[in-house]
DNA sequence: AGGCCTTTGAAGCAG
DNA sequence: CTGCTTCAAAGGCCT
């Protein structure tokens, strides 16, 4: 139900807004291609307004749509924007009143919901679009609304916060001192963002996304005092270690005494900015837990997958829009960081442990190459790399089908599996399933009803871990049957 | 405790 | 330049 009104020329399309393969699927989709007519109307023109105005579009835009907060007379609106900012805060939230038709139209539609884009596509948009105004919002004491927000209005449009007025001003002002020397150990040059990313404690608890800034409290900067308006920890910033993760990061200043390996331990991990996808997750999961009662994250990213493709270009558009808001902000906090330094850190360790006690060839490529195999046909045996083999076979990137269920048939000469091999590392397929192509039938748990319905997209590898366990059940539940 | 699952997008890396 | 790899979030599951 990639729906809506997209009609108003739509945001267009464009390298700017995703990446090929993503705009491509669009196109893959049948049901897109009436959105793309619709957006037809001036796509390319939508696009270059969008790559040209990164900045100017938003303060055009909030103006013109009378948003608090933005352009020149923003900061003289910032009252304004601290209580449009405790009525968004609860307007992106599941209104209880509406919960029983998104239920309903989950159950009749795929993925176990439906309609629930149209009053929550906005909400991670809105939700950066909310910091609390500059000047003085820092303790705005907002109290925090009750969750029962029934009365309050959905916003459709996306209201814009200081944080653009922070990005298009000429002369920002500058960080806090501290700031670089005693969290991100890199120069920054970044002007003081606190009005921004100042919340209360409670009004933090409804914000997905950026909540983590304010809360985490190993990252608050300034004072150090919690709730201090300059206090600003960024999402990005995470200690190195997850115990780690909830020390008062004031507290690793006396390692000033320590050594310095000491001190790199400690040195907190900047983690990359959310991409589109990371950020329309973030806005939807809560929602798809609630309308699926599922908690699985690998099966409700599975359904998000979904839902973004079937998202109009429009929407899809404001996730871009705010991820690239999301990447300017990292660039000015931390200039001087590149996804680099955190390139290899989470798999080395990892890899290196699994080369020393297997006999791991590598990457599926260097298997294939080591064991004399066909790199665009043959199954990545020796590695077990189901994964990664998803992306080496044939069939646009999916697993060919049917996929033998013994080692003998993979075509890879290699030993047995070991023993304790995690079970979706092993070939799982049943052949009559697989080679039907036919999707595990309905179960009466959620979760395989959310995965088996049809859906627009394209076809889910047929060797999902989550399908194969669905099929075994389902398998030995007929047999019991 | 740590890694995998799953998704898309951005960016790094290697040939 | 192209194609592959890694990481980002999330929480249950598994070893």
């Amino acid at each position: 139900m990639p729906q809506l009104d997209s009609g108003g020329g739509g945001a267009g399309g464009g390298d700017d807004l995703g990446a090929p393969d993503e705009l491509l699927a669009f196109q893959d989709e049948g049901e897109e291609q009436d959105k793309s007519r619709d957006s037809a109307a001036g796509p390319e023109r939508d696009l270059a307004e969008l790559k040209s105005s990164l900045v100017n579009e938003s303060e055009g835009a909030a103006e013109g749509a009378g948003i608090p907060g933005t352009g020149a007379g923003a900061r003289g609106e910032a009252e304004v924007g601290a209580e449009a900012l405790g009525r968004e805060h609860t307007s992106q939230r599941l209104f209880p009143d509406k919960l029983p038709e998104s239920l309903e139209d989950g159950l009749k539609a795929p993925e176990c919901s439906s309609g629930m884009y149209k009053e929550t596509v906005y909400s991670a948009f809105n939700l950066l679009m909310h910091y609390p105004p500059p000047s003085g919002a820092g303790q705005h004491p907002q109290p925090q609304p009750p969750l029962n927000k029934a009365s309050q209005p959905t916003h459709s449009v996306p209201q814009l916060s200081p944080l653009y007025e922070h990005f298009s001003s000429p002369h920002p002002t500058p960080a806090p001192a501290d700031i670089n020397q005693k969290q991100v150990h890199r120069p920054l040059q970044t002007p003081d963002l606190s009005g921004f990313y100042s919340l209360t404690s409670s009004s933090m608890g409804q914000l997905p996304h950026t909540v983590s800034w304010f809360t985490h409290p190993s990252l608050m900067l300034g004072s150090g005092v919690p709730g201090h308006p300059a206090a600003i920890p960024h999402p990005a910033i995470v200690p190195t270690s997850a115990k780690q993760e909830l020390q008062p990061y004031d507290r690793s200043l006396k390692t000033q005494a320590e050594s310095k390996a000491e001190k790199e331990a400690k040195k907190p991990t900047i983690k990359k900015p959310l991409n589109a996808f990371m950020l329309y997750m973030k806005e939807m999961r809560a929602k798809v837990i609630a309308e699926c009662t599922l908690k699985e994250s690998a099966a409700i990213n599975q359904i998000l997958g979904r839902r973004w493709h079937a998202l109009s270009r429009e929407e899809q558009a404001k996730y871009y829009e705010l991820a690239r808001k999301e990447r300017q902000l990292h660039m000015q906090l931390y200039p001087g960081w590149s996804a680099r330094d955190n390139y290899g850190k989470k798999k080395r360790r990892s890899r290196e442990k699994h080369q020393e006690s297997t006999t791991d060839t590598g990457s599926p490529k260097k298997c294939r190459a080591r064991f004399g195999l066909n790199q665009q046909t043959d199954w990545c045996g020796p590695c077990r790399r189901k994964k990664k083999c998803i992306r080496y076979l044939p069939g646009e990137g999916r697993c060919p089908s049917p996929v033998p269920s013994d080692d003998s048939a993979l075509g890879c000469p290699r030993s047995p599996a070991p023993q304790d091999s995690p079970s979706y590392l092993l070939p799982q397929f049943p052949t009559e399933l697989l080679a039907s192509s036919v999707e595990p039938a309905p179960t009466s748990t959620g979760l395989s009803t959310v995965l088996s319905l049809p859906t627009p997209g394209p076809p889910q590898a047929p060797h999902s871990a989550l399908q194969n366990t669905q099929v075994q059940q389902q398998e030995s539940q007929r047999q019991a049957a």
